[in-house]
DNA sequence: TATGAATGAGGTTTCATTCAT
DNA sequence: CATGAATGAAACCTCATTCAT
């Protein structure tokens, strides 16, 4: 059972937003761009950033921007496979531990480290899926995919006992997730609280909501 | 002890952005005006909607808003105004009760119904604090005096021994009101969930988390 | 029977192509704008228009434009509203009457007399035409039309003995309206030749294609 | 006496706009170009076509394009090199024969079959003398040795007496040819109408309104 | 020669805001 | 106060042409 970054949309699979260029002048240039576009966007947001912006701060004409992306949309999309490995978690197990305690303490400590790293990253995902439904059906088929998976891991738990049996588990891992990515924005980006009191405060929450036993 | 409803910005209080016009027919036309754009901003969204959208939506000319508002932003707290009575809890005491989870219940219950009936401006209200950072921190200033009252009476609580006594009350409150504002948002607006199943599901994790005994 | 000017397309009727201005001030601009527009056409071209050459030309600002049209077609929609009645013939008579050949011999003069006024707007129409397949549409269905009224009357003469029995009605309508519209845009417009010994010319070879004997 | 083949500008001659590669690799190059540039124009337009969609479509590099010619419209004078010997009449004579009657018939005939044969590229050329000055100066210049040519055997014929000694001859020649031409565009390329019909039809006219006396 | 990425002038379009009536 | 036309800065986007490799 894991944390709750549903803010980063699961995009990469097959679904490349453009093709890719031929040449590695071509590469160099797009991803020159990617960065680019990536430092303009978290510094004035998505809506407050121009085209314009991206190719002065990667140095180009305003035209080679359009070799590459058809639009800010899709130079977005771009950026998001770009970071998504880091918002990735390490490679946490999926299904209950020996110890489901020390699997949420470690997934929730994965999870808002990685939000902390990428704060800027992670504003920028919340303000963008307003500005565009399919960010927005991004974001939330991630969510929903990942509730699915903790909702399994919550069930098990009940069935061995060690859960509140009283908890649909589907409505709860959304909540749980809720809580966590949600504090995570206000206290990580916004505010800028200290991470262990959050991660602390938050585990003993799930602790305790869940109702959790020691095995 | 309350939901979370961070989302209505605690605007007015005495100082109104606008001076309020001096004839009867000047009010209808702002109140007009304030009805129309609240139909259009829910309707297309805050970046989507044009000021002459609202203009004609209140069937006046493009020329007469000015009389009004000096600008998208003025009207669109003058939406929130209007609303906000809406989305406050209807009276439930701010301090622990005899009946601390009867409290609770009731507080959610109130909250989760004005969400749901609001829905669109709620909806509105996230998108619109990325726009303007002035929103954005109109809505983090009513978040923290929220979790500020909730936290007193966290805190209260573990002074009576009913609340498990290791959560950091202001860490919890923010913790437990991200949780329902986010589920809110999440089941009561983009999913369509039975709120009966949110609420339970919500109180309980509540109750659980923070290792509420009957008094 | 009349000429063959199937270069003005009929577009008035019931196809308004922009809603007009309610006011007398907003009908003055449009009609500005209109003003503006056939000079610039007819100075440039239709491709080699600018939007910006349009509204300098009228004294305006470049959003003026979009107050009254939403497009360069249809603003030159507009422009052939404008002119179509200096194009139209002031009105023949459909069917032969006693005199055909002084029927033939007052049409295309009045034909004629119409294009050379109107020079530089035949030379734009026939440009136009390649620009949009509306344009194309709008000059064939008039061309269509016309030839039609003709063939009637061509059978009509067939019937009472006057014209050649062995000629297709209306592809012979179709060709000699052909000839005459050709070679007005090619000696009225692109050179500059006698209009009097085009007409001479032209309603001899009509008389003698027809084979038309005095009634 | 011939048809009307004004639309097939008499191009180059010795005059050779672009040098030719030296190298026999790169003739089969330059060679693919046009090609593809006449695909690509007559799908497309002239104005609707792009350099690039030309290199493409000959599956070679933008760049290379240049290495022939300096512009668009120079790849299309090329085109119409490429192409004005499908255009031209076979080889009928050019002065009056025997049988004039034979030889309108045979020319026109010739005419029409190559128009219909190169529909797409007669349909480009009349849009392409809007464009640009010069490919208008080319088709007239043409269609005016074309018409003078054929004044000169109507200024024969008359002479001997077979032609309406009325007509001016020159004025007839390019009235007669812009009848085939114009007719040949509406029905040949826009409508798709019976060649034969069309051919008779012309026939009939021409001998008529030259008052043709077998010989 | 051939390549294809890079350029940037030139056009279109939008819309918050002003202003004359 | 109300009107609605007029404004023009600001963004977007295209594509013929150049240029480094």
């Amino acid at each position: 059972m894991t944390g709750a970054p549903e803010e980063v949309p699961a995009l990469a699979g097959p679904t490349r937003t453009t093709e890719l260029p031929a040449t590695a002048r071509g590469l160099r240039t797009r991803a020159a761009l990617v960065d680019a576009a990536r430092v303009v966007f978290e510094r004035d947001g998505f809506v407050g950033s121009r085209l314009t912006d991206i190719t002065k701060e990667a140095g180009m004409a305003t035209g080679t921007f359009y070799t590459y992306f058809p639009s800010k949309d899709e130079i977005f999309k771009a950026v998001l496979e770009l970071v998504q490995d880091e918002m990735l978690h390490p490679g946490f197990p999926h299904v209950a531990d020996d110890d489901p305690i020390a699997v949420i303490e470690a997934s929730n400590r994965a999870y808002l480290m990685a939000y902390q790293r990428n704060r800027l990253l992670n504003r920028l995902m919340h303000e963008v899926q307003w500005i565009n439904p399919e960010f927005m059906e991004l974001r939330q088929e991630r969510a929903r995919r990942f509730a699915e998976r903790n909702a399994r891991s919550i069930a098990d738990l009940q069935k061995r006992g060690l859960v509140d049996p009283f908890l649909d588990p589907l409505m709860t891992a959304r909540a749980l997730s809720s809580m966590v990515s949600r504090l995570a924005l206000d206290s990580l980006v916004f505010d800028v609280d200290d991470v262990e009191l959050v991660l602390e405060t938050v585990n003993r929450l799930w602790v305790n909501a869940l109702g959790l036993k020691r095995a």
